[in-house]
RNA sequence: UGCUCCGUAGUUCAACGGAUAGAACAAAAGUUUCCUAAACUUUAGAUGCAGGUUCGAUUCCUGCCGGAGCAACCA
């Protein structure tokens, strides 16, 4: 369809320099809407307005001049400012054969010399298990990886691990004084849901410890710093940068059980990483970078010794960069990590961080730093922000057990699909593995789907009562489609694919082999806006299209062969195009469902 | 108070500034001798309010109303 435009635009550009003597290139095209006739529409308004002129006349004349040269429109009419093409059948039916077989279609192999992007996302806490807040983040980041990598570029996925730091030394604490050396082989629990137990265990421990010496007398803020239990993980914390070897080796135990936690769930949600940042690793680095700062004069003390960075010119405020004390803040260790990140790795270009919207500010903080700092690349970072993921009753707080915990939530997608694949009743021929598998891959679709059609700009409400559709606009209608033409398609050979280009087509076959040609735009769109949702979105059209079509004809009984070649050549194009475009969201296939 | 993001059918989501604002769920009515009914076909239903820019606005601008987030020597 681009070059169909390109060669359109030419042949209109000609027509405007020679009748005219007006010298534009770039024209508006856009499929033409269902209730008009055509398949491609050019918008005239702009050109009718340089030169003044009737529309109707200028694009009748338009109309006859483009039939003339170009072979493959057929007919013209003009509705308005809109110049309608009504494109030939034959047209379509070599673009379907051409991409028959190519399940790649509008993908694009990187190179060593394409960009190279690196792209972070997930940055759990070690503290407590992924939620389906982080199960969001995970979706969006790998799917944008992917995207990405589709469009031509080398990607490397990252994450920064924030494995050190009071919140960690809570859980520490709790099981150092409850634990009674619960492992997660004693326990049967997934190591980073124990690790979570702990520091629930820790927070209920804390508030009794408030209440108590609330009614002792104590104000709330005394309560807060003078709770034993408090005192202790501050003490532990003090260690732990101190490097005391028995608080330091207790702290690698139980990060281990979280990394074998997380590495569960990772797996489970089919995502990966190419390479890991610790925070532990990379929080002191932050400080060389403040004396650079301090140097060139782009920051400044205060007399208390803290360090600031006067952003008031950038329409931002001033911002604390190292405490009083000389300890290092959050913005402290982004700064340092990410200059880690393009020593690390000299050959990438941009990189993108996959974080909540909450940290916009933060962003743009850290980016205006950066460019003042003077490096090249700080031009080229992009914050990826999403909304929130709700509850009926607002925002998830772990600190309050108030969240949907992501393994639980991927045991719940797969019962589900176990029911209503069992009362389907379809799948009998399969033997237990295969089946676990299939409910794995139909349960991890609906969430996937469920998750990445919403705009990531927007909050998702999720209402974990109703939970997660299977029916509808959802994973599991597009993984449907495909198990049906791939089982349709294994009930016919080569020998049914014939070539022929003068067969005609139904109005709405060329709406799908339409909606096919649209993909590498649609690819575009999506890297443009970092966007997933836009490929869900052109995936549910595709499906929709294609069963509102095939659902009531029975293609294997056509009498026309040539017709039913064509059904099984548009049929094949569906199937490996909902193969390309899954690939791009994470959502796997099943061939038979 | 300031800044940022979001307001579309009862609900959950769509719509490069384009033509009569699309779907799904829920509601009502249909479609299984047929490649798989997790599907398909009908019916009913929406742009927060007021201005502006434009040939044309859900989209861009201004103001208001409503929701969320940020504005920590928290991470």
């Amino acid at each position: 369809m681009k070059n169909l435009e390109d060669s359109l635009s030419k042949i209109v550009s000609n027509f405007l320099e020679n009748h005219y003597n007006l010298l534009i290139d770039n024209f508006e095209f856009q499929l033409t809407k269902k209730n008009f006739e055509g398949d491609l529409t050019l918008v005239l308004f702009s050109i009718v307005k340089r030169i003044k002129i009737n529309p109707q006349e200028f694009a009748n004349k338009l109309g006859s001049y483009i039939i003339d040269i170009n072979q493959n429109i057929k007919k013209f009419n003009v509705v308005g400012g809109f110049l309608n093409l009504v494109i030939n059948d034959s047209f379509y039916v070599e673009f379907i054969e051409k991409i028959d077989k190519n399940t790649e279609y509008g993908h694009k192999e990187p190179s060593s010399a394409s960009p190279t992007i690196m792209i972070e996302y997930s940055s759990p806490n070690t503290n407590k298990p992924l939620h389906l807040g982080h199960i969001r983040n995970n979706l969006l980041g790998f799917s944008i990886s992917r995207i990405l990598k589709a469009t031509g570029n080398n990607i490397i996925k990252t994450q920064i691990i924030n494995d050190r730091g009071i919140h960690i030394c809570k859980s520490m604490v709790a099981w150092y004084n409850f634990g009674n050396n619960e492992t997660p082989e004693s326990s049967g629990l997934k190591g980073d849901q124990l690790v979570g137990k702990y520091y629930v265990i820790f927070e209920k421990k804390f508030n009794e410890e408030i209440n108590s010496l609330q009614k002792d007398g104590y104000d709330k803020e005394s309560a807060i710093k003078n709770a034993p239990i408090m005192i202790q993980a501050r003490e532990m914390l003090k260690k732990w940068e101190s490097n005391d070897s028995k608080i330091r080796s207790l702290w690698k135990k139980m990060n281990g059980w979280v990394y074998d936690g997380f590495a569960i769930t990772y797996n489970d949600l089919g995502v990966d990483f190419d390479s890991y940042y610790y925070e532990s690793e990379t929080y002191l680095l932050g400080k060389k970078i403040i004396d650079q700062g301090l140097n060139k004069e782009i920051f400044y003390s205060k007399p208390d010794g803290s360090v600031w960075v006067d952003l008031r010119n950038e329409g931002l405020d001033e911002k604390i960069l190292l405490r009083s004390d000389g300890t290092a803040v959050y913005m402290t260790q982004d700064l340092g990590t990410v200059i880690k990140r393009f020593e690390d790795f000299p050959q990438i270009d941009s990189l993108i961080y996959t974080v909540g919207n909450e940290q916009d500010y933060h962003f743009k903080v850290l980016f205006a730093i950066l460019k003042k700092l003077g490096y090249s690349w700080a031009d080229n970072l992009y914050h990826l922000s999403y909304g929130m993921v709700d509850l009926p009753d607002g925002k998830m707080k772990s600190r309050e057990g108030k969240v949907v915990d992501a393994d639980n939530l991927i045991i719940e997608m797969r019962k589900t699909a176990k029911k209503i694949s069992e009362k389907q009743g379809k799948i009998n021929d399969l033997d237990n593995k295969q089946r676990e598998n299939l409910y794995n891959v139909i349960g991890l679709g609906a969430l996937k789907y469920f998750i990445l059609k919403v705009d990531n700009r927007k909050r998702i409400l999720f209402n974990p009562e109703e939970s997660v559709d299977f029916e509808g606009n959802t994973g599991p209608f597009i993984q449907y489609a495909y198990a049906r033409i791939k089982s349709l398609l294994s009930k016919v050979s080569d020998n049914d694919f014939l070539k022929k280009h003068n067969v005609s087509l139904d109005i709405k076959e060329k709406e799908i082999i339409k909606q096919i040609m649209t993909y590498p735009d649609v690819l575009n769109s999506s890297v443009k806006n970092y966007s997933p949702a836009i490929i869900a979105n052109y995936l549910y059209e595709l499906v929709r299209l294609y069963n509102s079509f095939y659902q009531n004809i029975n293609i294997l009984n056509e009498v026309n062969k040539e017709a039913r070649s064509i059904r099984l050549f548009i049929s094949r194009s569906v199937a490996n195009n909902i193969y390309s475009a899954s690939q791009l969201l994470g959502i796997k296939l099943p061939e038979k469902m």
